[in-house]
DNA sequence: GCAAACTGTAACTATATTGGTTACAGAAGA
DNA sequence: TCTTCTGTAACCAATATAGTTACAGTTTGC
């Protein structure tokens, strides 16, 4: 269905940033976990931003942070944010007004299919950043996280950073 | 999300078929009612005949027909005959395993949308094409439909297939 | 047998979306 | 003012879907 890892990428970047707590985060930082280009962060990142999830900061010590704590940012929330169009799509063209099924099936498909949204919806509104944080591993982040963590990441770039070819054979799972 | 209308569509022709009855329909008659191109349906039939849903007959008179009742059709059954992956789509390359977030994400991200697959899958299971059938406008189909409707609409393509130019414009909701 | 009416399918093009990349303007700290 | 950031434009690549033409093969009925 969806050919898109928005949905997937940005909850990536909003539980880096949960997990890093206060500190902010930089765009090259981000990328290096997500394991793509700076720029396609900062894009997603803007995105965030225009509904309020978080906050950015140009110039030099700039970066970025959530906006509120993640316990009060869903999965619904980000959804919103960078997936706008429902799960299903209609007809590209419309169908042949003079059919009777042809000119009632729209009306029908959109009951359904809102049906659907709303059963999505509820779903990831019932879930937080936090309990995301909360599903990681626990020994990922027991105590001194903020120098365990974040800060002992910085320096992979030169070593494990996977490299992208055999593009398919490498992802998560057999979703893609 | 999606960007594709192939749920639409698919629902849209089991559902024509559903209407019509026992009656074994074309694909260029379908494709009419759709408005499209006939093997874009002739592609469509041939995945839900895999799916067992229809049974079509080449040669003369030939044609597809619902493989079973539309009562023991579900969405669902639609839905897993032509949409394969899930709702969302994980990472398009695997996060750095190096990262504690990286590292984790996966699980985590796969434990909530294995929970919104099911929340869709659900929903769809509880609507049958018999269902869809009824909740076409009820003038649709009083009496006499078998000459009414499906026969009073062969005669349709010099007058009043919806022109494809502009789109954007025509299609059938904001969805899109 | 043969023509007509169908399906099944290959091959190609068109279109749209997403993601990746380079480049650069502008902001902000040191 | 230099450096380090974000924001953003412009472009290309990859992928998926849809539309189209063409044709082989099947079935009916004359």
């Amino acid at each position: 269905m969806s050919t898109s890892s928005r949905f997937a990428v940005a909850v990536h970047v909003l539980t880096l940033m949960a997990w890093a707590e206060e500190e902010s985060l930089k765009s090259d930082h981000v990328a290096e976990s997500v394991n793509t280009n700076p720029v396609v962060i900062r894009r997603m990142l803007c995105e965030l931003a225009e509904s309020k999830l978080v906050v950015s900061q140009t110039g030099s010590m700039g970066g970025s942070r959530l906006a509120r704590q993640p316990e009060d940012i869903t999965l619904l929330d980000i959804y919103q944010a960078v997936e706008s169009r429902g799960v299903f799509a209609l007809h590209r063209h419309p169908p042949n007004p003079d059919c009777p099924v042809g000119v009632n099936i729209g009306s029908v498909l959109n009951e359904v299919l809102d049906e659907v949204d709303s059963a999505v919806e509820s779903v990831l509104a019932n879930i937080t950043l936090k309990d995301a944080v909360g599903r990681l591993k626990p020994c990922v982040r027991t105590s001194g996280a903020k120098t365990v963590g974040v800060a002992g990441m910085r320096n992979l770039s030169a070593t494990a950073v996977t490299k992208r070819k055999n593009g398919k054979e490498h992802t998560l799972s057999a979703r893609n």
